[in-house]
DNA sequence: CACAGGGATTGATCTAGATCAATGCGCCTG
DNA sequence: CAGGCGCATTGATCTAGATCAATCCCTGTG
C-alpha cells in the first residue's frame, strides 16, 4: 500500500488494516482503460504508480482533458451512480481498487476519514476554479508555463527530480488539457526552448529558469 | 431560513434550532462585496436570496467568474484558511452567514451533515468539470447556449419561470463566465434572437427553441 | 539495415473571436 | 427635460491560435 498516506494517516492500525483487506491491487498496461465516461461507478481506485489521463469527450470527439492523476491520486471522489469523466493509463499503472459498496460503508462508519476525503474534494474544487481561470483568460505560452509549474510541484510533492520535470502524456494530452491544438502546444514549446526558459530532454522537460516562469504565471 | 432545506433535510428538529441559533441573517446591497479571494475566510454563507457572482483575478484585472450562487446555494464548501475567490451581490441578496468555527464545530459533530456537505462538493467538481470542457473545447455560441440552458434548469429547481430565464448578471458578468468578451457575447445573443431561437427580454431571455439549444449543446 | 508507424515539429494560410471605435438606450438626477 | 453615466449593441479591423499540409525523428521490427 504504498501511497494511501495522504488519504489514510488518519486512520488507525487496524482500520487501515480492514482498508488493506477491501483493496484489489490492479495493473492497466499502457492506453488501457480504468473507467468509462457515463459507465456504472463500480469502484474507486487510489494510483499507487504510473499516470493517469482523465478526461470528458463530445458526442463529435472533442476532448477534454480534466486532469492527470500522478502516483497517491484518488479517482473516484466525483462519483455519482455513472463516473463523470473516463480514465486510461499513460504507461504502465498499479491501484488499488475499491468497491464501490464497500467503499461506502467505510465512509459511513469513519467520519473522520470522510473529512479527509472531503478535504480533498474541495482542494480539487479549487484546482478546478485555477483551471477554469486558465482556460478562460489565459494566453497558450501562459497556459503552458502555469501546466509545467504545476507539474513540477506535483512532482516535487513526491520527492521525484524537481529540476526535470517528468511529462509521460503525448502533447496532445497537454493540448487537450489546456484548451489548445498539439501544433500550438509544439510551437510554445519551441518558444520556450529557443529563450532558454525551458531544455526539452527526453520524457519531459528541465525549467532553465524558474523565476521568469513564476512571474509570468502571477 | 427560507432555503437550508437542501443542506439540513438530515437534521433533526434540535440539530436545525442550533444551526438556525448560529445564523446571521445578513443582507448586501447591489455590488457589495460578501468575501474577497485571499482574505481570510471567517465566514461561510448560504445565499437566501438573490443572485451572487464569484469570481477570480489575475494581478493585471482578467476575470474568470467561476460561478453564479443562486438562493439555496452554500459558498465557503473550498475553503481553507483563505477565499479561494471572491463574491459580490448582483442586485439585492441577503444570506445566512456562520461563522467558521461554529461551522467547523458543527460539523465535525454531525457526520451526516458532512456527508450532505461532502456530496454538495463531489456536484460542485462534477459541474466544474462540465465547465472545463466548455471553456477549453466550445464555441462560442454552444458556450452561450449552454450558459442558457444551465441557468434554466436552475431557475426551473428552485420553481421560477422555466420559460423565461431571468439573467440579472451582466453581459460582461456571462463574458467573464464563459471565456469570452462582451462584443462576442452580445452579437451572440442578437444572432440567436434573429434565429428565433431565443427572444431577448427585459432582464433575462426566454426560449425559443429548447429542442434546437439542446441539441446544439449535446 | 531498411522501413514503417506513431508521435512531434515546422511552415503557410485561414478564421473565430478579440480589439478598437462609435452609437444607442434606458434611467437617474439636478 | 437636458445631460450624463452605465450598460449594450453594432461595425471595422486585427491577430492569436486553428487548420491544413509536409517533413522529421525516434524506436521497434522483419
Amino acid at each position: 500500500m504504498v501511497r494511501m498516506v495522504s488519504v489514510c494517516a488518519v486512520l488507525s492500525d487496524d482500520e487501515l488494516a480492514l482498508l488493506e483487506s477491501m483493496a484489489h491491487p490492479a495493473h492497466f498496461a499502457s492506453g488501457e482503460t480504468l473507467f468509462t465516461q457515463g459507465r456504472e461507478a463500480h469502484s474507486v481506485y487510489n494510483v499507487t504508480a504510473g499516470v493517469v489521463r482523465l478526461y470528458k469527450l463530445l458526442s463529435d470527439g472533442r476532448r477534454q482533458v480534466v486532469g492527470f492523476a500522478l502516483p497517491g491520486d484518488f479517482l473516484g471522489l466525483a462519483m455519482r451512480d455513472a463516473f463523470g469523466f473516463s480514465a486510461d493509463a499513460i504507461g504502465e499503472v498499479t491501484a488499488c481498487s475499491f468497491s464501490r459498496a464497500a467503499y461506502t460503508a467505510l465512509v459511513d462508519a469513519k467520519p473522520h476519514l470522510l473529512k479527509r476525503l472531503h478535504e480533498f474534494a474541495t482542494h480539487e474544487l479549487t484546482l478546478a476554479h485555477e483551471q477554469m481561470m486558465l482556460l478562460g483568460r489565459r494566453s497558450a505560452e501562459e497556459k503552458l508555463i502555469c501546466f509545467l509549474l504545476g507539474m513540477q510541484q506535483r512532482w516535487a510533492r513526491l520527492g521525484k527530480s524537481s529540476v526535470t520535470v517528468p511529462l509521460p502524456m503525448t502533447r496532445q494530452d497537454i493540448a487537450d488539457f489546456l484548451g489548445l491544438t498539439i501544433e500550438t502546444v509544439s510551437r510554445t514549446f519551441t518558444r520556450l526552448a529557443k529563450d532558454k526558459t525551458i531544455l526539452i530532454v527526453p520524457g519531459g522537460v528541465r525549467l532553465m529558469n524558474p523565476e521568469r516562469m513564476s512571474a509570468a504565471a502571477a
